[in-house]
DNA sequence: CAACCTCTAAACAGGA
DNA sequence: ATCCTGTTTAGAGGTT
């Protein structure tokens, strides 16, 4: 990997610098968002450096970039840069690179949407990009970045398909940036117009940090080196005393692990094997993302707590310090919400926001398919409601929605994407005798969208209206009245069987395997970062279903997401999996008291031996259909 | 383009 | 009379 000619080397070394430098502050950046007291620096008045203005993405189209960031270009600036690196200051590095980050993405993003358009992009891996950008979540990005470091075979192809290559790197090869990129970008599954993704893509990448590394050159922080044992400024090899990518003699790149005996070592490690080649762009953009994820998991904690603090009259004696840094990019963009979060005029909920704390950053997968969505959609629904069934159908298991956003639903005005149907259903499985009165699933939906706390005429007809409509949803008479339950063969049956067996049904596995374990990544990332956003218990399954459960990652969210709901609304998964597939028993008293009180004595109504939910059979496997008899 | 799905809205009926 | 529950119909809009 990443060998390179000794002149190229040469060549390389001031993208060396710059890439590494983009790499210690990304990682520093990272890492300081999970300790408070490391983002202590105090921002200074912007003051960005005139190529960096230069280099500002609004100021420039994506193509503008491509041409500006040609490689002699680049390597010009990158240059430039170093030498700049001592006259900067700190402020005006982290915003330019919040700045730099925002743009970058909104790039991609843009640049995604063309060629979804232009139907370059096929939608399954976008979806699974989408997920990943949400989702995205160091463990995730870990094994991402395993799959980077392990694919060879993907030069080639990108290696055609560079036609930006940094002349430089042609033989740093091994780019396995095509792969990563499929993560992010499907590029490999672009026909013919894959060349101009990588170009661009790498462009931009190269573009940020360059701007990055010329942003950073404010160096006499320590944020960059860590312990600010070194000045940045300082050549690389400098730093090396406490290299953010050198410990316990073991390089830190991710997915690397390499043993390297002494730094010297290392740093030959890192020059030859994370050179500035396509994976390590690859690498370093999905860092990228692991600190955009970062950050608007904090600014999204940082709301609930203001939130928190305004019902409890708490005045926010001090202003989330911790978060203040951060105010770049996420508050910036994200959190400018802040000050005006309560303000009617959010632009982000779907509708006049009728719940006070609408977090306009939605929380992981939310963000992608409902925000976004509902907000564009806003301003033309006045009430919000928009078809956006697709995630239901296809890669968006409720169970694992609702279980990775269940906070976010329950204070974010956002519609969930789910339908009536599925969202009854999933109230009723989630039920202990998996059945609910039309009130009790009434209280649900009220208890866990804030969606659902308003226009409440409006949706409970539709309630009703699919509880009647639905041959899956079964009304069983009651002594004291009538209860719903859900009948899974019924409900199965009422899914078209779309991709059995088809290519289409292995891609939208596979996205919905992506997502799953992207999701599942991004709990454990949440609990990492002491954000416990959901409490799902990480499969606490029960050998039995895991057996069928467990063949799909779908399955894993219905172990995480059958939690039951307690009356103060918080979710806590006290279900087991199991008990999805328990038989359904007609209460023989409705509980009129909700949640809590739910009687024991059962009667046995119906018995739709509900073999397991499957639970999202919205994800479309196929598979455990014949162990569901 | 047609069929299908989903949502919204509304009317209506029966029971508490 | 009012509200809740449940059924049914119709139309709009999206998806397949």
């Amino acid at each position: 990997m990443g060998r390179e000619t000794k002149s190229k080397a040469v060549g390389n070394q001031e993208i060396l610098k710059a890439l590494q430098a983009a790499r210690q502050f990304l990682l520093q950046q990272a890492s300081g968002l999970n300790s408070p007291g490391s983002n202590e620096v105090k921002q200074s008045p912007v003051q960005v450096p005139v190529s960096m203005a230069m280099m500002s993405p609004q100021m420039i189209t994506p193509q503008q970039m491509q041409q500006i960031l040609s490689p002699p270009q680049l390597q010009a600036l990158l240059q430039q840069q170093q030498a700049l690196m001592l006259q900067q200051q700190l402020g005006s590095k982290q915003l330019a690179f919040q700045q730099q980050l925002i743009q970058m993405q909104q790039l991609q993003q843009q640049h995604i949407l063309n060629l979804q358009r232009q139907g370059l992009v096929p939608l399954q891996p976008t979806a699974a990009m989408q997920s990943l950008q949400q989702a995205m979540c160091p463990s995730d990005l870990q094994q991402l970045w395993k799959e980077v470091s392990g694919v060879p075979s993907a030069e080639d192809a990108l290696k055609q398909a560079e036609g930006l290559d940094l002349s430089t790197n042609s033989s740093n090869s091994t780019s396995a940036f095509p792969k990563a990129a499929s993560a992010h970008i499907p590029l490999h599954s672009l026909p013919n117009g894959q060349n101009h993704t990588p170009k661009r893509d790498r462009a931009r990448l190269f573009e940020w940090i360059s701007s990055f590394t010329k942003a950073d050159s404010g160096d006499d922080h320590v944020p960059l080196y860590s312990k600010g044992s070194q000045p940045p400024s300082s050549h690389h090899e400098e730093l090396s005393s406490s290299h953010p990518l050198y410990g316990h003699g073991e390089c830190k790149w991710p997915g690397c692990e390499a043993l390297c005996e002494d730094m010297g070592q290392f740093i030959k490690h890192l020059n030859n094997e994370h050179a500035l080649d396509d994976r390590s762009t690859a690498q370093c953009r999905v860092q990228m993302q692991v600190v955009q994820q970062l950050e608007i998991q904090l600014a999204k904690e940082s709301e609930r707590l203001q939130a928190m603090m305004t019902h409890l009259h708490m005045r926010p004696s001090e202003p989330k310090p911790f978060n203040q840094p951060l105010n770049l990019a996420s508050s910036g963009s994200l959190l400018k919400r802040d000050s005006e979060a309560y303000p009617e005029g959010l632009p982000h909920p779907p509708t006049s926001a009728a719940t006070p704390i609408t977090p306009l950053r939605q929380g992981p997968s939310v963000i992608s398919s409902s925000s976004l969505h509902t907000h564009s959609h806003s301003h033309t629904h006045p009430v919000g409601p928009i078809r956006r069934r697709n995630s239901d159908k296809y890669c968006t298991p409720i169970a694992s929605e609702l279980a990775q956003n269940c906070e976010f639903y329950k204070n974010a005005d956002v519609r969930p994407p789910f339908t009536y149907a599925s969202l009854i259903r999933h109230a009723i499985l989630e039920s202990p005798d998996r059945q609910l009165t039309l009130n009790e699933i009434y209280n649900w939906f009220t208890r866990k969208f804030a969606y659902f706390r308003r226009n409440t005429a409006t949706w409970k007809n539709a309630v009703r209206h699919n509880l009647s409509l639905h041959k899956c949803f079964v009304r069983v008479e009651n002594v004291k009245g009538a209860v719903w339950t859900v009948d899974e063969v019924e409900y199965q049956k009422r899914r078209p069987p779309k991709m059995t067996g088809s290519p289409t049904l292995v891609k939208n596995m596979i996205s919905g395997l992506g997502f799953g374990s992207l999701n599942a990544s991004y709990q454990a990332a949440l609990a990492e970062s002491s954000l416990s956003l959901l409490n799902s218990s990480p499969l606490v399954t029960p050998p039995s279903a895991a057996s069928l459960n467990m063949l799909h990652v779908g399955h894993d969210d219905v172990s995480s997401t059958v939690e039951q709901v307690n009356s103060n609304g918080s979710c806590s998964p006290t279900l087991s999996p199991q008990q999805y597939s328990h038989p359904v028993h007609v209460k023989e008293e409705p509980t009129e008291v909700e949640e809590d009180s739910r009687p024991v004595s059962l009667l046995a109504g119906v018995t739709h031996s509900l073999p397991l939910p499957s639970d999202e059979r919205d994800l479309e496997e196929d598979l455990p259909t014949e162990e569901l008899e």
